[in-house]
DNA sequence: CTTTTGACCTGACAGC
DNA sequence: TGCTGTCAGGTCAAAA
């Protein structure tokens, strides 16, 4: 599902409508997400304002002091903020009631998501602590992945799905970024140089980037805060085009199958 | 250590 | 109209 564009987007949308905000009620109607939502949460949380809303990787971090509650929208979570909340529909499993009347809503038909709660320094939650860099950092860069490619065999698309090179690129992103930067998403880590890192880095930091500013993709689940769809979709250069021809030679999209996950490019633009 | 595979879960769709 | 198989935006844990 939500990839870093599409949790950016739902970050940007809830934040405002959230902070400064105090949970007066949490109710959780289904707690079998991918870990249970812990059965102490509403005591933990109600009563409890909320002073930031971050992002680090694709989890959601909503701060309560120095406590966290940590957010993970799966393959197919979504979060919305209603003024007055409708009824609940199908997969609706928690509502976060806030002071002002507002509600929190977490959706998610295939409960890979995740609702946990981090006493203290959420960094160090073991989720989080091995987290390599976010794609804007500085630390993201040409060598950073050319220390990480040292001998590695694994093909350049897995690696960059790898949260270790960088966080926050899933499935889609992978294939839209190593079109731009002209690389076949089977290319092995080791063969790649310095200059063409350097070149994946601004690819992957320049689709991020505009995938941000379109509100993110839209497949099937997403929708973002309010319920809006992404509209990057229709902007895909590769994802999902399969024989379709590329926007810039014309040459038919390839279809392969890495890692059991699709990738999708140009045999001609990427080599 | 690296790399691959299976698992979690529901729903949509293609093909018979 | 069923039924079966495949696929879908993530990522952890175990196997090789």
């Amino acid at each position: 599902m939500p990839e870093l564009p599409e949790v950016e987007t739902t970050r940007r949308g809830v934040a405002p409508r959230v902070v400064g905000r105090r949970v007066k009620r949490l109710q959780v109607y289904d707690a079998r997400l991918r870990w249970p939502v812990p059965a102490d949460l509403a005591k933990r949380i109600e009563g409890r304002v909320i002073d930031r809303v971050d992002r680090r990787s694709k989890y959601l971090l909503f701060r309560f002091g120095d406590d966290t509650l940590l957010v993970h929208l799966g393959m197919t979570g979504s979060l919305r903020v209603h003024r007055k909340a409708p009824p609940r529909v199908l997969h609706d499993h928690v509502d976060l009631m806030l002071d002002d009347g507002t509600t929190l809503r977490y959706h998610d038909p295939r409960r890979f998501g995740a609702m946990l709660w981090v006493e203290g320094p959420a960094d160090s939650h073991p989720l989080l602590r091995a987290l390599g860099p976010e794609p804007f950092d500085a630390s993201f860069n040409a060598e950073h992945c050319w220390n990480l490619a040292r001998g590695r065999n694994v093909a350049v698309k897995l690696a960059l799905m790898d949260n270790r090179m960088v966080v926050g690129v899933g499935n889609i992103y992978a294939s839209e970024a190593l079109f731009r930067a002209g690389i076949r998403p089977t290319a092995r880590l080791k063969t790649i140089s310095r200059a063409r890192f350097g070149r994946l880095v601004e690819a992957v930091r320049a689709v991020l980037e505009e995938a941000i500013a379109s509100g993110g993709s839209t497949l099937r689940d997403y929708v973002g805060s309010q319920g809006e769809r992404g509209q990057f979709q229709f902007r895909h250069d590769v994802y999902a085009r399969k024989g379709d021809p590329c926007r810039v030679c014309g040459t038919p999209i390839r279809m392969i199958r890495q890692g059991q996950r699709a990738s999708f490019y140009c045999p001609r633009c990427q080599r």
